[in-house]
DNA sequence: TGAATTCCTAGTAATTCACTAAGTTATCAA
DNA sequence: TTGATAACTTAGTGAATTACTAGGAATTCA
């Protein structure tokens, strides 16, 4: 029941984006440098994140990639299920694949997955970018720029 | 973000245990033909299960398995966690190994991954056993042979 | 004594994970 | 116009994990 990578650096990336959204397009090497993720690793998330309408890039010299909404309006939610896919402990509970269990007893178990399903949900949907960044704007201070996610 | 076939089959197979609990010792291989799981595999999982004192055993001829507990006194919580360690999302905020991180910024996302493993648990450790055996027969009626789980 | 049953260990095919590598394409500054 | 920069794309890969299978050893009862 772990995440993986994927879902840990998504978050991570995006966090360190929405910390430096203000300073224009952000490159992806600097985001690598300062999270200690593999630039060729992070291009493949930021593929995934693109699809999902959760950043926008420009291409070329002085490109880079900048939150497609404010910080406010991108929910943990959205960033971990990009990543991740439906994070139901069970497949049968999974909003996107919703696979039909054939056996009547998964019924007995699928009350508690979807409990659990929606537990999670809760959390990760009732916290927005925002809410990182205020929590990390309180822990490091007011100096921005000493101290990068 | 999933569990295994450990925690699930594990708790299915608790769940089998706790409906044919009166009957006396149950052996593996019925509980392994009624949930449609191998017998060998099974073994591995009831290994487990027994070294953390959720069930008994009796070796030999006309021996089995039985809960070590009541069913009201074992939780969810305690078999999912036997069968797959920790829910916690990430491993910096696992119960068992608590490992720290070294990089400060863990803590800036420490914050969401504690609140998930919290609202998990809460769901898993306040559902008992005898909750889904309840369940299971309100679904099924009254009649227990009729149905096996 | 033999059947039934738990217990134990080793192996393994398939899948997933977490990347690395090596390009190609687009854009801007000089 | 050129060259540097940076996003984009795809293929491959070693390591780990999963979900078992296989088969024998030990125990207990009829």
């Amino acid at each position: 029941m772990k995440l993986s990578t994927k879902g840990r650096y998504g978050l991570k990336a995006m966090l360190d984006l929405a910390v430096h959204n203000s300073e224009g397009q952000v490159v992806l090497k600097s985001i690598a440098e300062r999270q200690g993720i593999s630039e060729n690793y992070l291009e493949q998330l930021f593929a995934v994140l693109k699809k999902q309408k959760l950043v926008k890039s420009i291409r070329g010299s002085q490109g880079g990639y900048t939150l497609a909404e404010s910080p406010e309006n991108i929910s943990v939610g959205s960033i971990l299920r990009a990543m991740e896919g439906s994070l139901a402990p069970v497949d049968c509970v999974a909003e996107d694949n919703a696979v039909e269990c054939d056996r009547l007893d998964c019924c007995v178990t699928r009350g508690i997955w979807l409990k659990i399903r929606d537990s999670i949900n809760a959390v990760i949907d009732s916290t927005s970018l925002q809410d990182l960044v205020d929590d990390y704007k309180k822990s490091a201070g007011k100096d921005d720029s000493m101290y990068f996610i």
